[in-house]
DNA sequence: CCCTCCCTAGTCAAACTTGACTACCTATGG
DNA sequence: CCATAGGTAGTCAAGTTTGACTAGGGAGGG
């Protein structure tokens, strides 16, 4: 699963309506061009492949009011909806990923309810001890772990990986269930979207640690 | 930096002369069919650019003994060598990856004498410990955390996952610094290769644990 | 003897990603 | 009043990745 596609439908969708160069700088806004694969040729080439899908209408507009040539503004379809938030929930469950889509995952939780989040969270804890034991059961030859020399390594990062990641989810489920932020149905759902014309202050030229170069 | 870059010289490198077929084979043997991005299409075209840049030699040759299409043999150069070596320290030290350069790394991290492989794990722990705190120095807004609300755990997870990431580092440097494992001249170099003919234990159809879907 | 299955070895089109490039407009300083 | 820097909005070619597909030969069963 590529990030990408959960983000630009996010921006789109938080937006209610948004041409690319919006998305664009939120996902700016969200320092996403670094800690994900979010640059221009991408976004444009999601939000194209999105409409042709049916996840996204397209509305073709008149030259732009700031300059620069015409655009092309979207809005997320039902059927849309309903992708971003399988896409969500995959992206909260499955212990496939990279950083971007966990990243993106954390970003968009919200806007699932709160026991939802909850289960779906436990479910990847779930998937990542029994992945953990596939490696310590399958890989580990007659004759201990020693038989494999450096290889061993390989599975011991692995483990190591899992378990810190299975700890992390489990402190998040902990302050999720103690009542913590504002999930969906539970209030003014949270917005983190630069209106028309508002400045982004994370705007580029500043280095991000998100930047993993 | 892509795995398939250091997977491919890496195989052929051990080899010594190796066809497409070998490689891929090889690279099943490793199991990175499954932990990596290692495909068909992807060794063939890896295979290819490296040959077009000069890192490895691609000789013709007739059709193959066993059937099948004929078959390109191909040698790593001068410069593939460096390149591969280039790589692996690379792969070692950089706080960039996803878990395909990092496994991979780590299987080739014996071509390496042990003393440099120590020092750029070293170097590995740096690197993460400055991306730790220009996570947390930078992005904590003034009036304390609790203000960034749940984007907060995004950057809790990014430092969760690099101070893990550390104490694995930390724990294989002690484990070389011990005298684990046979590196670059010290011994009979370690050879993950199967020979010509050499049943391949872990072919296809069994289910392996690094496949993290 | 023939049919089917599987292994060998690789190709290919389609999709995706990258980074550089274009074209237009506005504000600004001299 | 002019040029020039910078923001707006997006295109494009080149490179990479994916997954399905091809084509030939041998093994084995009926």
């Amino acid at each position: 699963m590529s990030a990408i596609r959960l983000l630009v439908l996010g921006a789109v969708r938080q937006h209610g309506r948004a041409h690319g160069y919006q998305v664009r700088n939120d996902l700016e806004y969200w320092g996403a061009h670094e800690w994900s694969n979010a640059k221009p040729g991408s976004i444009y080439h999601a939000l194209k492949q999105l409409a042709k899908q049916g996840l996204l209408h397209a509305h073709e507009i008149a030259p732009s009011t700031a300059g620069g040539p015409p655009r092309t503004e979207y809005e997320i379809t039902g059927k849309g909806t309903e992708e971003y938030l399988r896409l969500v929930r995959e992206a909260l469950t499955s212990y496939d990923q990279n950083m971007d889509v966990k990243s993106a995952a954390i970003g968009f939780m919200l806007d699932l309810p709160r026991g939802e989040a909850v289960a779906l969270l436990k479910e990847r804890i779930r998937r990542i001890e029994e992945w953990r034991s596939a490696v310590t059961e399958h890989y580990v030859p007659e004759g201990g772990p020693e038989q494999l020399g450096h290889i061993g390594e390989i599975m011991n990062l692995w483990v190591h990986t899992a378990d810190a990641e299975a700890e992390w989810t489990g402190g998040l489920i902990e302050r999720i269930e103690g009542g913590a932020y504002t999930f969906a149905g539970e209030g003014e759902p949270f917005v983190g979207v630069l209106a028309e014309g508002e400045e982004n202050p994370y705007a580029t030229g500043e280095r991000h640690p998100g930047d993993a170069r």
